[in-house]
DNA sequence: TTGTCTGCAAACACTTTGCACTTTT
DNA sequence: AAAAGTGCAAAGTGTTTGCAGACAA
């Protein structure tokens, strides 16, 4: 019952496994608990990288027959896994990609402009930074994103020889 | 001339108005000197607030007779000016915002989810964090970017009855 | 004159939506 | 049975591009 009404909080109880907390978060907003979901949330479970919908859609295409969810589905969900408090959606040049935000600790991102790729860093040094400045301007802070963009080290050292990726 | 090999470096040399070191850099570059790029730079020399493609085209759209550029050509411009360093592009949600780059220090943002509203301030600690991260990991930073993303101190009082403005 | 630029409209990449049908409750 | 979800394809959104005619150099 407490776990019910924590889901407007930014910090979360991490006794449930994400599985476990989208079926509250559905059951406590009227919503259903279908095969799709399930399968949504499970296979994103397991996926520990940072993606996007177009690269969960493919996953989800060459995973055994049945675990099957449309494009639509596929974005809805995500979005709904945002709302719950699972994920974290960030803006990457045009497209929305998607990292676990449950039970993980607040953190920034070094990108590669060069093969896309991010790193994660965190710093307890910018969140006071954040605090001060947004009291300075009467601001309630609801989230942060700092990205740190340049080279990575494998491709200065030209170990990455192709230069250009696609994707996350 | 040494302004004309400048171009590169991420500092800039003051002595020129945007609109003189806009034709340096058409010039240089072998580009020629339109006078729709003309009115592009000139238009947006005095726009002091944060803009995207949309709103310059409407503006060019309200001025005096000739002053006009398509759509197609204004988006091309913004590009060239990014690449004259006389303005920053930033992602914003879906779309492409643009500032002033040249002369101006380096800032970060906060943004209102409410009204849309940018808010300015800069931290030479926050540079601080910036290199030693990347230094840390043998990254070369060629830039960064920090979102403060929240509520600011009008919609907070209610002052903004409406509640959501569309456009910056 | 020569090659770049412009404007138009069509193409794009990604995301969202309307609607008839299917599933959960 | 009622309400909510799904899949499909179509519509959006903001940006980019191909191409024929216009215009700097």
């Amino acid at each position: 019952m407490a776990i019910a009404s924590d889901f407007s909080l930014g910090k979360v109880d991490v006794a449930l496994s994400p599985q476990e907390r989208f079926e509250e978060f559905l059951r406590t907003r009227g919503k259903r608990i279908t095969q799709q979901r399930l399968v949504i949330v499970e296979h994103v479970s397991k996926q520990h990288e940072h993606f996007d919908a177009d690269k969960l859609l493919a996953d989800l295409r060459n995973t055994a027959e049945g675990a099957k969810a449309s494009k639509a589905t596929v974005y809805r969900t995500l979005g709904e896994m945002v709302d719950a408090g699972l994920l974290k959606e960030m803006e990457l040049g045009r497209r929305k990609v998607y990292e676990h935000d449950y039970g993980y600790p607040q953190h920034e991102h070094l990108h590669c402009t060069s093969c896309q790729k991010l790193i994660e860093f965190s710093s307890d040094e910018l969140i006071r930074i954040r605090d001060a400045v947004a009291a300075q301007h009467q601001f309630r802070p609801q989230s942060h994103h700092l990205i740190i963009t340049g080279i990575c080290a494998d491709c200065r050292s030209g170990r990455s020889k192709s230069r250009h990726q696609d994707r996350v």
